[in-house]
DNA sequence: CTCATGCCTGTCAGTTTGTGCCATGTCGGC
DNA sequence: GCCGACATGGCACAAACTGACAGGCATGAG
């Protein structure tokens, strides 16, 4: 019946109670410095039963997502907010860092994604949400440069951008932070847009 | 005491152990369309007891990185096996097709990889895989390719080959094989390596 | 105000996953 | 034949999940 304007709402609230859960949650792995927190220790933080747990999170590691959605939806915005005429590159590199306080990370901030990116089951969920960035990046490049007409090739480049921000944050994190992240970033992704151009615009391009 | 021969006979035996129980496994899955068989199940099927699988993986998905283990040293192999003066993005290719009859999967193949890549615990062993394969890939650049002198500029082009890759084949096993991985890989590697040439070449490097 | 409805949550029982501990069997060397 | 090294199995148990049912709490109807 009115299950046309509910939703948003109910949706709203189990968005930020699975916010709140999440923060609950690596609030004790930080202060472990692991990862072997029990669901019902991280329930009984949220105020929850373990049930309610899994009634938002089909696997215990999936609690740590909300998270990186909230970073992955901040690269998001700052695209979208970009000039359009700006350079390429400086937009991508303003837009991974515009939720970082002047490039670099508060003690908890590391110590966390030291844990993410240390701990398998972890890492995978900031490459899941990586891959949900992938789509919205391919939107975007398709606006700013030419790409070929195959569906692959449509793909690929907004692919190897996140994947280069990946290796970045891998390599920074282990290397404790101690080297300037916009720099990394850039050279990343002039090596990657270097290829895209170079393949698509110079030669004859073979899509449609 | 013999501690210097023995290992090897007995590593050698557990390997092949896995590599069994990984094909027991896959069996499974496939026969019934899903990743949800018991770990009882599998253990029965490989001849053993559930302690013993535990044993020999840690978590239950780890049964299938035997089998993304074997594809990944036969690329390596291909790849130390190729004529250092042939043509690059060739031998790139040769190697990751090199254990595909005609550039074709079995119906068994194709079936399996499709479940590997749409259940996200399996898909993470094929990418942990391809991150082991990431060293070896920088070890082969390394010879072939001038780059930069900063840490991650030795990396950073053989993780995006491996990306690169991982996107094709994420793409072919999605459109059902329909289409010629020979051609895909080749752009995905021509995209890339056209980026490192111009990056690492062209200009002045700033690396050592 | 009361009742019906829909949605979220908690309790409880039960299965599956994963681990520590100890006993058993095998193999090669003494 | 005895002994140490090691792979395995059985058992008990913690932790991760799931299904079924019941209670709470809104909202809208009468």
């Amino acid at each position: 019946m009115l299950s046309r304007e509910r939703p948003s709402l109910t949706e709203r609230r189990a968005e930020e109670l699975r916010l709140e859960i999440a923060r609950k949650a690596v609030e004790i792995f930080v202060a472990d410095g692991d990862t072997s927190a029990t669901v019902e220790r991280i329930a009984e933080a949220a105020g929850i039963s373990s049930r309610t747990f899994y009634r938002h999170f089909a696997v215990k590691e999936d609690v740590v997502r909300p998270l990186f959605r909230l970073s992955s939806r901040h690269v998001i915005a700052a695209l979208a907010d970009a000039p359009r005429d700006g350079d390429l590159v400086e937009t991508l590199v303003g837009a991974w860092t515009s939720d970082l306080h002047d490039g670099a990370l508060t003690p908890f901030e590391r110590r966390f994604l030291k844990l993410m990116v240390t701990t398998p089951q972890y890492r995978l969920r900031w490459m899941e949400v990586d891959d949900e960035l992938c789509a919205a990046m391919a939107e975007f490049l398709r606006e700013r440069i030419p790409l070929g007409g195959h569906p692959l090739h449509r793909t690929l480049p907004a692919y190897l951008l996140v994947q280069a921000t990946r290796h970045v944050f891998d390599h920074w994190v282990s290397a404790d932070s101690a080297e300037d992240i916009t720099d990394l970033l850039r050279d990343g992704f002039r090596v990657v847009l270097a290829g895209v151009e170079a393949t698509y615009r110079a030669p004859a391009a073979e899509g449609t």
